[in-house]
DNA sequence: AATCGGGACAACCGCAACCTC
DNA sequence: CGAGGTTGCGGTTGTCCCGAT
């Protein structure tokens, strides 16, 4: 048996909202509320609309306090730190700009933000195109993945002062399965930014990220501040020891990374976003690295292990948890997992 | 001036979670 | 505890607008 429809099909208008639409439903929402029912709201103001509709309409534009127009470097900021960070959670996402609905955001970045960002990282590109070409491309491994993590120890680490790098995505996972380095990929990409993430260079941006509730901070860790001075002779002992084996994480490696909550790893690396639409690189190409990676290609790793950062994050680990558990709920996780 | 194509945004749809009885 | 109704959410579609040809 089917589920019964939320309203009489044939009867309820569709299409764009008119004035007077609007005008009914606002000023009864106003002076009454909503009555804790939508789907009975459109008949008692005779408005021959779906209760879904009249709620998704009063949400998204007639709601006060809706922001319209143009979003902000921060705005961009937020909501790309949050994709990485939770995926396609426009809700959540939204609850963290206020006046932006769930509806506006997924709009802005499907239409805009997502562009802007495959702009960048396809120009970012271009230019190594045809050296990539002339070197040949080994099978499976992009010209993308090559370049973004480049093949030279000495590399400079990019001044990267702008994109939050998040802290979820790294939270190590077990050592069989060589899925580190997410996390790195997306720093890949956001490295490749350099910066330029938003249009202009902004160097006065400051962290914690305004506008993010303080729960979901601890999602975003400022790049240039991944190393914390406490840290840094664990970490090094890490990175030499990543350096030293061109990136093969042995058991000393992971030993660092052990101690972590298996239900936590699961979370973070089970439940990738799972709707990249064509932004997987942002997610990193782990899957192809993990699968495919092998002692020849683990140089593309060696940069990597310098920008890398596992002490600081697994003191903050429980600090990350808990601002998970705040803010999305065990059910939302557990709704996460299911998706 | 007409047509076409792409971008932006509003709205719809379907599913799953939640709530109430 | 289960069924039915409602709400919330995310993906998708439809439509309008504007610039290019």
């Amino acid at each position: 048996m089917g589920r019964a429809p939320c309203c009489d099909k044939a009867n309820v208008k569709k299409g764009p909202w008119s004035p007077e639409e609007d005008t009914k439903l606002k000023s009864y929402i106003e002076q009454h509320g909503t009555g804790g029912n939508w789907i009975a709201l459109p008949q008692k103001i005779g408005l021959r609309r779906c209760g879904k509709s009249c709620r998704l309409r009063w949400l998204n534009y007639l709601r006060p306090n809706i922001k319209h127009g143009e979003f902000s470097e921060e705005e961009d900021n937020i909501i790309c730190s949050l994709y990485i960070s939770i995926g396609s959670r426009w809700s959540i996402i939204a609850a963290q700009l206020p006046g932006r609905t769930d509806n506006d955001i997924k709009n802005y970045w499907n239409t805009r933000l997502k562009k802007k960002l495959l702009g960048k990282h396809r120009k970012a590109h271009q230019p190594r195109k045809a050296s990539s070409l002339k070197q040949g491309t080994r099978k499976g491994i992009d010209d993308h993945s090559l370049q973004a993590v480049g093949c030279n120890a000495n590399n400079q680490q990019p001044y990267w002062p702008e994109l939050p790098v998040l802290a979820a995505p790294i939270v190590p996972c077990s050592s069989q399965e060589p899925r580190f380095n997410d996390h790195a990929s997306i720093r890949k990409l956001l490295m490749k930014l350099g910066g330029e993430f938003s249009d202009d260079n902004n160097p006065n941006l400051q962290y914690p990220v305004n506008g993010i509730s303080s729960t979901l901070q601890p999602y975003l860790v400022p790049s240039i501040e991944m190393v914390s001075p406490a840290s840094n002779d664990a970490l090094n002992a890490c990175t030499s020891q990543l350096e030293n084996n061109h990136y093969n994480i042995d058991d000393q490696g992971m030993a660092i990374l052990s101690g972590f909550q298996p239900d936590y790893d699961e979370m973070v690396y089970e439940n990738p976003p799972q709707r990249l639409d064509g932004l997987e690189f942002l997610f990193g190409d782990m899957v192809r690295n993990g699968a495919e990676m092998n002692s020849t290609e683990s140089f593309e790793c060696v940069e990597m292990s310098s920008t890398m950062s596992y002490p600081p994050m697994i003191s903050n680990y429980e600090g990350v948890r808990q601002g998970i558990l705040q803010d999305l709920s065990l059910d939302e996780l557990r709704h996460g997992e299911a998706r």
